[in-house]
RNA sequence: GGUGCGGUAGCUCAGUCGGUAGAGCAAAGGACUGAAAAUCCUUGUGUCGGCGGUUCGAUCCCGCCCCACACCA
């Protein structure tokens, strides 16, 4: 059985534009945390980590093997590393950062991070407003900085975990890309994106296919440049999942295209372990 | 054929009152513990269209030529 680790695919609205697995595919074999959320909810990587443990452990009832697939290399790191308990941040609290950012730029919010926790203006990401942002909400809200709730050490799991990575030449994946977008284009991206008009501004629609052709309804882009961006938008995307998951030394690499080999692995994988 | 406006980094353009040039985007690399398909960081030598002239020195001034666009015939 699967769980996905996709940060997108998990929502119900959203079809085309994330690739979901056709319903003949998700008919097949049980997958869990696709098309199960709505975009309406608050769905992140400490939702998935609690969601993916818990439903593991319901698997491993009936199950020697589970499998998890997918892209979003932070999900996939805060279930098999775990994420610092942090308490939850006041609602009010977070909306009023968040607007004030908006307001007033990043010079405010620096401003805000130095006064109130000098420590984090040290070392952490300052030119980044959604660190910031997170960094300050995080005081606000519990009074401590959000570097004494980093323990810097990995969660222990009680199962084995192995993991493959898939990979392709540059070329191949670019042409894979651009084919997948036309695709999307012919399922009925611009349709689908209509209508979900009156959501563009939640956190899942902040996504690449969805943005560019919210420009393009509005206007600003013509329909070929949307697509281009898309495709382009799509390679930067696929380039920083790479960056991500090269620098975990546990992955074992195989050439996508060679599906017989990743059965090999697996199993050999697999009686190794 | 005439007039005008251009020809500068892969693309769009800025600039140098004459001392060999810089932004955005792209590209490449990287970071990333509650927005992660998000967000952020680093990296810019290019016959400054060609050939001559003036000058200590020209991408910048002058002449001719080539190319693009617009208008007029």
């Amino acid at each position: 059985e699967i769980i996905s680790a996709d940060s997108r695919q998990c929502f119900k609205e959203l079809k085309i534009g994330v690739a979901r697995p056709s319903d003949e595919e998700l008919k097949e074999i049980p997958h869990y945390f696709i098309a199960s959320y709505s975009i309406k909810e608050n769905i992140n990587a400490a939702f998935f980590e609690q969601f993916a443990l818990q439903k593991k452990e319901e698997l491993f009832k009936t199950h020697d093997i589970i499998i998890m697939v997918g892209g979003t290399g932070l999900y996939i790191k805060a279930f098999c590393e775990g994420l610092d308990e942090i308490p939850p941040i006041d609602e009010a609290i977070r909306k009023d950062i968040i607007k004030n950012y908006e307001l007033h730029g990043l010079p405010w919010l620096q401003e805000q991070v130095k006064t109130k926790d000098p420590e984090f203006y040290k070392v952490g990401e300052i030119q980044n407003p959604q660190r910031s942002m997170r960094a300050l909400e995080v005081i606000e809200s519990t009074g401590k900085s959000i570097l004494a709730f980093r323990k810097n050490k990995k969660a222990e799991r009680p199962f084995n975990i192995i993991k493959i990575g898939l990979e392709l030449p540059k070329e191949e994946l670019h042409a894979n890309i651009n084919s997948r977008v036309d695709k999307m284009l012919q399922d009925g991206l611009v349709e689908e994106v209509s209508s979900l008009k009156d959501f563009r501004d939640v956190n899942a629609l902040q996504t690449v296919g969805y943005s560019e052709i919210y420009e393009h309804l509005d206007g600003r882009m013509s329909l070929v440049t949307a697509v281009e961006e898309i495709k382009k938008n799509t390679r930067q995307y696929a380039k920083r999942q790479m960056t991500w998951f090269k620098k975990d030394k546990e992955i074992n690499w195989v050439n996508a295209n060679q599906t017989g080999e990743i059965f090999r692995m697996v199993q050999k994988l697999v009686q190794s372990d």
